[in-house]
DNA sequence: ATGTCGATTTGCT
DNA sequence: GCAAATCGACATA
């Protein structure tokens, strides 16, 4: 199965990027082992004027400098200082934009999902929420600034069809400090999906 | 040097 | 439902 282009990422829409990941494929090939699941809930980061994304005012700092970086690279950074968030870089490089996976479906490797979690069962917080999905297909900050046409982490699209009206777009989470900008429609999840972190309030 | 806070998760009260 | 876990960035000293 083919992986995404560079084209695909290298887009100044980070929002389109950010809807389109949905339904797709993220795999991992990492340890010797291939794990993979389909894509369910992102928000997007929209670089410089964002006030949510760690690249505002192009402030650049050694934590995020691949976010500088052409598109189509990873953006791995800690969080609460024990969490491994994986984000996708979009755009021309020197504008700090990205494409943050909060929830995948496990598909491949769920053995090896549940081993890296500790899980005996499958259950839906194996990968649901952007620090649990890194454990699960063993993604660490080691991983960030790789290229996605790599051999260790890439998109891969099974040809599923997500229409407009199987998506909900809604605000990110977490990202109260930034004042209005918190309010801002960046986060978009597969609606009636069960492997999704937080619904947005009243839709199912 | 020291303290606060964050794109979060978990275990225990 | 709350608080601990504990890295990197930043403010204050």
């Amino acid at each position: 199965m083919p992986k995404l282009p560079l084209p695909f990422y290298r887009r100044s829409d980070t929002c389109a990027v950010a809807r389109e990941l949905l339904g797709k494929h993220l795999v991992t090939q990492i340890g010797g082992i291939r794990t993979a699941g389909l894509i369910t809930e992102t928000e997007a980061y929209l670089g410089a004027t964002d006030q949510a994304c760690h690249g505002r005012h192009y402030h650049r700092t050694p934590r995020n400098e691949h976010m500088f970086w052409e598109g189509g690279i990873a953006y791995v950074y800690i969080c609460y200082g024990i969490h491994h968030l994986f984000n996708i870089v979009t755009h021309e490089p020197g504008e700090p934009h990205a494409v943050l996976i909060r929830a995948i479906q496990p598909v491949e490797g769920v053995e090896a999902m549940m081993k890296r979690r500790n899980y005996f069962k499958p259950d839906k917080r194996l990968s649901s929420g952007p620090g649990s999905l890194s454990v699960a297909l063993g993604i660490t900050t080691p991983l960030s600034g790789i290229s996605l046409t790599g051999k260790q982490i890439w998109i891969e699209d099974k040809g599923i069809q997500v229409s407009k009206n199987e998506i909900v777009t809604t605000t990110r989470i977490g990202v109260e400090s930034a004042g209005a900008d918190a309010q801002l429609p960046y986060r978009f999840y597969l609606k009636d999906n069960h492997w999704v972190s937080k619904r947005a309030p009243g839709i199912k």
